[in-house]
RNA sequence: GGGUGUUUAGCUCAGUGGGAGAGCGCUUCCUUCACACGGAAGAGGUCACAGGUUCGAAACCUGUAACACCCACCA
């Protein structure tokens, strides 16, 4: 027998190890199932599990389940992610705060503690796993530093290097000089900035000076050239002509490229070669010459005369200050411009040139677009993100895959130690002769390929050939370029099939306020706090029902609350029926003869439900499956069927026995389905309840026969229902106590067994009649011409008040019915179906307003 | 500069052509033997705005406004 109250903390200990152990979560055990299979987006190893996994794993976690109970063989990956530069970033802090740089301890020391903190992480993520629920296949864990892994990487890069896909080049390229490491573009956040437009006076011999503007001077010592409009009338006699940087006394060129908008600025600008993409094409076109003048800290370089050994921005504050003194600064203004930010150490991005690892996007970005627009293609839920994806590889610049850090996969390179030569290999060379390159590869270069390499590849493994592709992915929107895109073009080029059918995108919690999360603003909430307070169900059902896919959500605790209430009235109703249906009760197949109206009436609405439900879960529509179960649940279920059932048990005998049955029955299939939102409060029902294996999660998804909806019986219930309501309404209106006594009559002969009982329990009816009273007494009317009424001297004046306005109600519905039913548009177009319910509301309406102006004659 | 989303009850949000819904909050009443993490009965919305399509629009189309986000090399 179950406790009075649903405690979470007791529900939820020790289960789920238990569901380990017994092997539930294990993928491949009855190979005649057809296959399910899930990667989990592997979480970093850098910190502790936040609101945005659990919104990547609890939906992943609710498809396994459901697909587990419908018959599927399920095969849910889970892994960790290095996450290179996050990784190393937080390990050499640790050891800044012990006063050690990476420096210090050399390569081989630094990954050593960055595993142990790998371990250390590893093992807190799968006890926040363990507090999820995630019915994850443990004995299938991988690790993106893996051997296997390491092995799929090889055979990537390598493989894409033969074919002129991975190129190595000197480029401009993100440099991110606190982690002094070269950055992919989506890995660099643009924000708007306040900064400062600086106007110098550059001489030119012979004319006026040239007033070129720029908001890095420090970089003037890296410039080639000054560049104006070709079309730009006022510097037409310029072109051609030298200018001196202030900055050095230095001759610069004076050219003109179209590239230069003549509105801005003083339509002239500084070319700076090393340190601007833009620069850098332009140095390119007309053969300008490459000086890099910041080193791979942000300081001045020694071709900066006396700057120097200097940081950028105290040579940019130097600078500008000789200039000034020189009368060569013009004038400074505020402005606000966009500013690359690395995404990790929130340093500000320096463009410098620099020899990188590319991978060349054009052909991989081609296949994704055309696999887009073909049949078999992936299907995004909600399918607007197609568009994110599509967008993105259309325009997508080569990739720079290599980083200058020490934890991640290293790139297979090597150069001949005396001719330099290069060599990309899956094998290390002699490397007696051979020197490997130092840097390792983007950490989304391996997470590109979980999906595949989890599975096996590049072998053909048992486990590849059944699993992949994988049927689903659960991630949010601000990872498809990260992810989602490279997994998508690596999967095709290697594997020549997508990586997933079904891409699930979920939106981001923002605070109650609708910020962001996040660590430095202080308003993140723990996962773990709420499923201390609440359970980890309550927080399940939360953060899949409480919005819409792909949209954010802000973090409402009142509706976790509200889930937690939810599954108190599913434990209570469990609670009610158990001891209903008593010790030693044997439950029977279900079956309709015999069935009372009402009992057939809640198990047509639940063979309903049971579809629709289905129907949702299997297009991820969390949220419409659950509140079609929370609306069944409350009305249906526990505010009709619990409470009139009760007649029927009262009163015994072989249709009570019946009752108990369908009690159970319907219990049975609501915790069933709760089950994949729910999975530890259901399984602590679904054990204590008779009849039940050894396990829900082995257990199979509720079904009934179609044969089993029958309206008519649903109608009666519902007519019942309504009458109950009316006299309480009444009751409550004429401020009559809820038990006062009253005299019902029903006419014509309402034909639902027992109905006295029913109208004298929830009515306080001390007696039911048949047929139209003698006295004046209020009536309702209901479909089918029944009515009700009710002997009880009231108020004339306040029933007339409250008749006259349901008069006025009827009138508007009468006249509703009657013009749209007069409009042949309608009769013609509309469906079969709706004119029919038209006409029967009319139908209805039209009586019920003639009983209510009946009443209100007889009143007069 | 380009793109996407949002705008529905006091608050947080569902609702993809056929009489406006949920949770919380609010009003009145009720500890009756499943549940006060509860029950009964209620109040509360020109569905942002303007046009259009349709027999019928919160929903579809076109514009407008406000807010949010993404992308982009304006020095």
């Amino acid at each position: 027998m179950l406790d009075k109250r649903y405690d979470h903390l007791l529900v939820e200990k020790d289960r789920y190890k238990e569901w380990v152990d017994k092997g539930y979560f294990k993928g491949g055990q009855d190979k005649s199932k057809p296959p399910f299979s899930l990667v989990i987006p592997p979480p970093n190893v850098t910190g502790k599990l936040h609101l945005g996994h659990a919104m990547d794993t609890i939906p992943d976690d609710i498809v396994a389940r459901y697909k587990r109970m419908k018959g599927y063989d399920v095969v849910w990956v889970p892994g960790v992610d290095h996450a290179g530069i996050a990784t190393q970033a937080k390990v050499e802090e640790r050891l800044r705060k012990q006063g050690i740089s990476r420096y210090d301890l050399g390569r081989e020391k630094f990954l050593e503690i960055a595993y142990q903190w790998k371990e250390e992480y590893a093992a807190t993520i799968h006890r926040q796993w363990a507090s999820l629920g995630l019915s994850v296949d443990y004995s299938r864990e991988r690790f993106t530093l893996d051997e296997g892994l390491q092995k799929a990487v090889k055979r990537v890069f390598v493989t894409l290097y033969n074919e002129g896909l991975i190129y190595r080049g000197e480029r401009i390229i993100n440099w991110d000089p606190e982690l002094r490491t070269a950055l992919s573009n989506i890995e660099v956040v643009h924000s708007d900035d306040e900064g400062e437009f600086f106007y110098f006076s550059y001489p030119v011999e012979g004319m006026d000076p040239l007033i070129v503007a720029t908001t890095r001077p420090e970089t003037m010592f890296g410039d080639a050239a000054v560049f104006v409009n070709p079309k730009d009338p006022r510097f037409k006699d310029y072109v051609g002509k030298m200018c001196v940087n202030p900055a050095n006394g230095e001759k610069l060129p004076i050219m003109a490229d179209r590239y230069v908008d003549i509105s801005f600025g003083t339509g002239a600008m500084k070319c700076t070669p090393s340190h601007d993409p833009n620069d850098f094409n332009l140095a390119k076109k007309y053969g300008l010459p490459f000086k890099t003048i910041l080193d791979e800290t942000a300081h001045m370089t020694a071709d900066c005369g006396k700057y120097a050994g200097m940081d950028r921005y105290e040579c940019r504050k130097a600078l500008v200050a000789d200039i000034r003194s020189k009368g060569l600064l013009v004038k400074i203004e505020k402005i606000v411009h966009s500013v690359g930010h690395s995404e990790r150490s929130g340093a500000v991005v320096e463009p410098m040139l620099s020899k990188q690892w590319f991978v060349k996007m054009r052909p991989l970005a081609e296949a994704v677009l055309k696999m887009m627009e073909s049949k078999d293609k992936i299907h995004f839920h909600p399918t607007r993100f197609e568009k994110v994806l599509v967008r993105w590889m259309k325009e997508a610049d080569d990739w720079c895959v290599s980083r200058q850090l020490w934890w991640g996969h290293r790139i297979p390179a090597y150069y001949d130690k005396e001719t330099g030569e290069v060599l990309v290999s899956e094998t290390e060379p002699d490397m007696n002769k051979y020197v490997q390159d130092e840097d390792v590869l983007d950490t989304w270069f391996s997470s590109a390929l979980w999906p595949f390499a989890t599975l096996g590849w590049p072998e053909k493994t048992p486990d590849f050939e059944r699993y992949f592709p994988t049927s689903l992915l659960v991630t949010g929107y601000d990872i498809i370029f990260f992810w989602v895109s490279r997994m998508v073009f690596q999967s095709l080029h290697f594997t020549k099939e997508v990586p997933f059918r079904d891409v699930l995108i979920h939106g981001l919690v923002r605070d109650p306020q609708g910020k962001k999360m996040s660590k430095s603003a202080g308003n993140g909430v723990d996962p773990m706090d709420i499923i201390a307070k609440y359970g980890v169900d309550a927080l399940r059902y939360y953060i899949t029902t409480s919005s819409s896919p792909g949209l954010d959500m802000r973090y409402n605790e009142e509706k976790i609350a509200a889930a937690r209430s939810y599954l108190n009235k599913i434990w209570n109703a469990a609670r009610y029926v158990e001891m209903t249906i008593g010790e030693g009760f044997e439950p029977k197949p279900l079956s309709r003869r015999g069935l009372s109206t009402l009992d057939r009436a809640i198990l047509s609405k639940l063979a309903r439900l049971i579809r629709k439900v289905e129907s949702k879960m299997e297009r991820y529509e969390f949220g419409a499956a659950s509140s079609a179960l929370y609306s069944f649940v409350y009305d249906d279920f526990c505010g009709d069927y619990l409470e009139m059932s009760k007649v029927i048990l009262l009163a015994g005998g072989e249709e009570a026995e019946k009752t108990k049955n369908v009690l159970y029955h319907v219990l049975m299939s609501i915790v069933k389905m709760i089950y994949p939102y729910a999975p530890f409060v259901s399984e602590e029902i679904y054990l204590s309840l008779p009849g039940h294996l050894e396990s829900l999660n082995v257990e199979t998804y509720p079904s009934l026969p179609r044969s089993y909806v029958d309206y008519e019986s649903e109608k009666k219930a519902g007519i019942l229902r309504a009458m109950i309501r009316d006299v309480r309404n009444y009751k409550s209106e004429n401020s009559l106590e809820p038990n006062a006594k009253v005299i019902l009559h029903v006419a014509p002969s309402f034909p639902f067994k027992g109905i006295d009982a029913f109208l004298s329990r929830f009515l306080f009816a001390s007696k039911v009649a048949e047929g139209t009273p003698e006295k004046k007494a209020t009536s309702f009317a209901y479909p089918g011409g029944y009515e009700l009424f009710i002997e009880e001297e009231i108020d004339k004046a306040e029933l007339k008040k409250r008749l006259m306005g349901e008069r006025e109600h009827l009138l508007s519905e009468v006249a509703r019915g009657k013009k749209i039913l007069s409009n042949e548009g309608f009769l013609k177009k509309a469906p079969k179906e709706k004119v029919e319910l038209e006409k029967a509301k009319l139908l209805d309406n039209e009586s019920k307003l003639s009983s209510v102006e009946n009443r209100l004659s007889s009143l007069d």
